[in-house]
DNA sequence: TGTACATCAGTGAACGCGCGTTCACTGATGTAC
DNA sequence: TGTACATCAGTGAACGCGCGTTCACTGATGTAC
């Protein structure tokens, strides 16, 4: 059969779409079905179906771990936490299903440490120490807990968490008052 | 036939008890067995399935909310807000699928606005709220946010989040130094 | 340049499975008169 | 007190469904000599 040009990335690109238009687990049928595929292709790039939603969590850390950076890299100091929050707000919001997705496949699967994934906490976790290095771990750790917590209570909608930014705003003037 | 007694109650049980053991979705079936009962049953007790599994989540949130208005009972201003941020990360380590559950329903459910649930916010924002008077609002999302991501990221395994703890003194300490 | 062969990415039929839910039912209990 | 009847909580068989995965296969492409 004529290889379909890199249908491991149309796989994953189909996965991603199906999550985010709403379906919390996709099926593989239906992602193949989708790539244009019988329903045996994906296992030519996939050892099985969690190998498959795997890397698209995998992906998702590295494109919440690039936004991040890139987030980073537009200021300095205490702004750069705070845009570092809001990017994370964002990301959140524009790929829930995803985000979502991320997390919940951590809490069993070996990718929990994945470099992607650190690369996302230590972008945040450096500038939040740095505003406070007589207790940088605590202070990272909060800085990820809150933005962390304040995206899945906006995700499962918590009516409170209209005003997430406020919050993040809140953190960074109080680690760093000025 | 003869009435189980309170099989409504068996059946939540039941569910809880399956969830807590690592099944995240829980069949209905399943459930039913468990309750020694026909898989019909529950459809005297209950609409479908996606009933049960929301008076599941609705008692999560109570047992939430009491549980945080204990620790708050034991103590005021600060260490009461203290006390209600590490009951909130103790509730989510010893009924870690139900937490779970609960905020994964309230995305898409009517149960969004439940009393149990917003009691369980009141609780911790009042205390937030008090230490912060200038900007209630913010300090209340700010504590809530914080709480909940340390524990989902707990749940899920992100190693750090292994001192939420301290994290959780370090914000009571920033809204009210002392 | 030609030939033999391995590899690789796909197909398509078939499997067994457990699920949520429907249906028609049974028999015990409560209530009216 | 007895009888008729409604209600209520359960049973058990059956349904259709989509799923993940297995299996044996096909045919195009790359490689060695």
């Amino acid at each position: 059969m004529t290889p379909k040009q890199d249908l491991r990335t149309s796989l994953l690109a189909e996965a991603t779409a199906l999550l985010e238009r709403g379906d919390a687990e996709p099926s593989l049928r239906e992602v193949a079905r989708r790539a244009g595929v019988s329903a045996m292709a994906p296992y030519r790039h996939f050892k099985d179906k969690a190998a498959l939603m795997d890397a698209v969590a995998e992906a998702g850390f590295t494109r919440l771990s690039a936004a991040l950076e890139a987030a980073d890299a537009t200021a300095e100091g205490r702004a750069a936490l705070t845009a570092q929050g809001l990017a994370y707000l964002a990301f959140a919001e524009a790929q829930p299903a995803v985000f979502r997705l991320m997390f919940q496949r951590a809490q069993n699967a070996a990718d929990r440490d994945s470099p992607a994934r650190k690369a996302a906490y230590d972008a945040l976790a450096r500038r939040a120490a740095a505003l406070a290095p007589d207790k940088p771990e605590a202070a990272a750790l909060m800085a990820w807990g809150l933005v962390h917590g304040l995206a899945d209570l906006r995700l499962n909608g918590a009516p409170a968490a209209a005003r997430a930014e406020d919050a993040v705003r809140l953190l960074v003037e109080l680690l760093a008052p000025g």
